[in-house]
RNA sequence: GCCGACGUAGCUCAGUUGGUCAGAGCGGCUGUUUUGUAAACAGCGGGUCGUGGGUUCGAAUCCCUCCGUCGGCUCCA
């Protein structure tokens, strides 16, 4: 969550003006208390406090919020002054604000207060803040002062409509090597309908939370005995996420990409040589062997088995681009504070795919890659804009620079002849290369980074690849790494909840459901013909012939969003016709008229084979 | 890993000044019913209250350990 664009000024400046409301009312109950940062973000603010023994609880948002709205009807104006730096840090020093103290010594020296910008300034770079300050910038309200560029709304009148939503740990400028402090966050709206509308926005994401669908429509679940982070998959969860996986496949194979396989344990000097021990090697599983003196890993990626299977021949000019894929799970020993449902896990398996070409190939197999992520998102039906990730000065990048500033450019250029929506971010990048990020717009509002599309100049280089150029010297080609999916753990979490959990036909663990009417013996004997008739056009059908009301079934059905229910009766066996009931949201045009089995089953096959997303019946 | 909250049947949850507090609904099973598009009726099972320790005459309830989940921070090849 960083820093957003506000809708307007003034939106912006009541957000920050709440962030000061929320640190006056904090400090009115607890006269101690010594304050961070209080910055706008996304929907609302936040602050950072160290209340010291006490600890602030949600239990607390009560009082704290009754005391903003006494600020708020006190109708305090906001006045804004400045002070020479020197005197504020006094008052810093004064007041016991160390936070701030800390901050306007920053302000003092390099004129800024951002860890980025303050590293540069130390670097000798050039800040992008204007040099040393010579004054800070103060607002105060009734007895209440805080360091704050602002800017604010006149007054505490002209707060809109605020809520403080939770308190977390955070710490003190992003850094795990300093203190922790506590964190409100809180949204504010201009009116108290945007602020409600907002809250149910949050409701409707609870009730699409991948975790509780991933229960109630039985996908996957986790096990105590089997570990944090590491996902098991039911059979409508396997079915789910091997049709996407296919799909991947498929599309990828018609982009010219060929399968390859490689093990899931490796010796770690394959990953001394790529470079990733030293960058990871706390993050890797270790697997010892007692055979022989190896020590060996789970895998943690594919690429450097990838270059093994490059480098296993001789390569011509002519044989590039070789483009490998390779949908495989790999593992990955994530800190345990970081896992979370199926957005991240410790064994991830990823639609991995490598290219290897020469530099004058490397703008057309961006833009077929390109052209693949778009045409898998649009299937899925979902927006997508790019990230440029670049990196930024500091050492955590390996190969030369010269390298790295053209390859950026030529990401940057493959995107502008796309013309894709875009933007530029720098400290995104991979540590071998920069990469194109796609963000995944959801059904609900949300951007997720999915698919992504990276080049690496520093791979190639140290495994030694090479191929025979046209004039018979040996070259280094050029990788480029490419996930359509990304993770199929990580896809499935954003996917199920863009969805949620209504999948179309072609991915619907259970596509029809014939529901019996009775237990007599026609009609279970029409129902498992129905069935095995289904099953020859490929279909996943299943039969609810249990001792239940119609009415009942077909709510059982409903609540596993199953795409297609069909009643079987007297009627049906009598005319060989049905009419389907068509879950809601793939309604195109409501079908009341009875249609022929044959052709139901048929255009349903139809649906799946083409991976649409509405019904046709 | 760090800060905070939490962990009671398959699921959703009730149950705190420590003492008939081990409960409900749904699901499951059995029986009756043979059903026409979002819940028929009745009965029956089912939990060492996450784990291990401690305090106490007595612990789901209080304390500690560990495991796990959630919200953030940090990280993300």
């Amino acid at each position: 969550m960083g820093e957003t664009k506000p809708k307007s000024n003034d939106l912006h400046a009541m957000r920050h003006s709440a962030a000061h409301v929320l640190a006056t009312a904090i400090q009115h109950l607890w006269p101690h208390a010594k304050f961070g940062v209080g910055p706008v973000v996304e929907n609302g603010f936040y602050y950072d406090v160290d209340l010291g023994k006490d600890k602030l609880s949600e239990d607390d948002f009560g009082k704290i919020e009754a005391e903003m709205r006494q600020i708020k009807a006190a109708n305090q104006k906001f006045e804004h002054f400045t002070v020479p730096i020197d005197e504020a840090i006094d008052w810093a020093q004064e007041k016991h604000q160390p936070y701030k103290q800390e901050l306007l010594n920053d302000l003092k020296r390099a004129g800024t207060t951002v860890a980025k910008d303050l590293d540069n300034a130390e670097l000798g770079l050039a800040a992008t803040g204007a040099g040393k300050l010579e004054k800070a910038s103060f607002y105060r309200n009734g007895d209440f002062t805080d360091l704050c560029r602002g800017p604010h709304v006149a007054s505490t009148g002209k707060l809109g409509a605020i809520k403080l939503l939770r308190v977390s740990g955070a710490y003190w400028r992003g850094n795990e090597g300093n203190s922790q402090m506590q964190r409100v966050y809180g949204i504010a709206f201009e009116t108290d309908k945007e602020l409600k509308q907002h809250l149910v926005m949050l409701e409707e994401a609870k009730k699409r939370d991948h975790r509780k669908l991933g229960q109630e429509l039985d996908l996957f679940l986790f096990s105590d005995l089997v570990g944090s982070g590491l996902p098991l998959f039911t059979p409508r969860g396997t079915l789910l996420r091997e049709e996407l996986a296919k799909y991947s496949n498929e599309l990828r194979e018609s982009y010219g990409f060929t399968k390859v396989w490689s093990p899931h344990i490796t010796k770690k000097e394959l990953y001394e040589t790529s470079g990733h021990w030293a960058k990871f090697g706390d993050e890797l599983f270790l697997v010892k062997s007692q055979e022989t003196k190896d020590q060996l890993v789970m895998k943690p990626m594919n690429c450097p088995h990838h270059t093994r299977i490059y480098a296993s021949r001789a390569r011509s000019y002519r044989d590039l681009p070789i483009r490998y894929l390779e949908t495989a799970t790999i593992y990955r020993d994530e800190k345990t504070g970081e896992l979370g449902g199926l957005n991240r896990v410790r064994s991830v398996t990823q639609d991995d795919s490598h290219i290897f070409c020469r530099q004058d190939q490397i703008e057309a197999e961006i833009n077929n890659m390109l052209q693949a992520a778009h045409e898998l998102y649009a299937t899925v039906g979902m927006g997508l804009r790019v990230r440029l990730s670049y990196r930024d000065e500091s050492d955590d990048y390996l190969g030369p620079k010269e390298l790295w500033q053209s390859a950026q450019k030529q990401l940057k250029a493959a995107v502008v002849a796309n013309k894709l929506e875009y933007f530029e971010q720098e400290g995104e990048a991979a540590f071998y290369g920069p990469k194109i990020d796609f963000m995944a717009t959801d059904a609900i509002g949300r951007e997720h980074q999915l698919a992504t599309v990276q080049l690496d100049f520093v791979q190639p280089e140290r495994f030694g690849l090479e191929y025979i150029a046209e004039d018979g010297n040996g070259q280094t080609p050029v990788m480029i790494h490419v996930a359509l999916l990304g993770s199929i753990e990580r896809f499935l979490s954003v996917y199920i909840e863009h969805t949620a959990g209504r999948f179309p036909v072609w991915l619907a663990p259970e596509q029809v459901r014939i529901i019996t009417l009775n237990d007599e013996k026609a009609t279970l004997g029409y129902a498992s013909k129905l069935q095995g008739q289904a099953k020859e056009l490929g279909l996943r059908v299943s039969i609810d012939d249990s001792n239940e009301s119609v009415g009942k079934k077909i709510r059982a059905s409903e609540l596993m969003k199953v795409p297609y229910a069909v009643v079987i009766g007297d009627k049906e066996i009598k005319s060989n016709k049905l009419v389907p009931r068509v879950r809601k949201d793939m309604v195109v045009q409501e079908r009341t008229t009875p249609m022929g089995i044959e052709e139901f089953l048929k255009t349903v096959a139809n649906e799946a084979k083409g991976r649409v997303n509405k019904s046709s019946l």
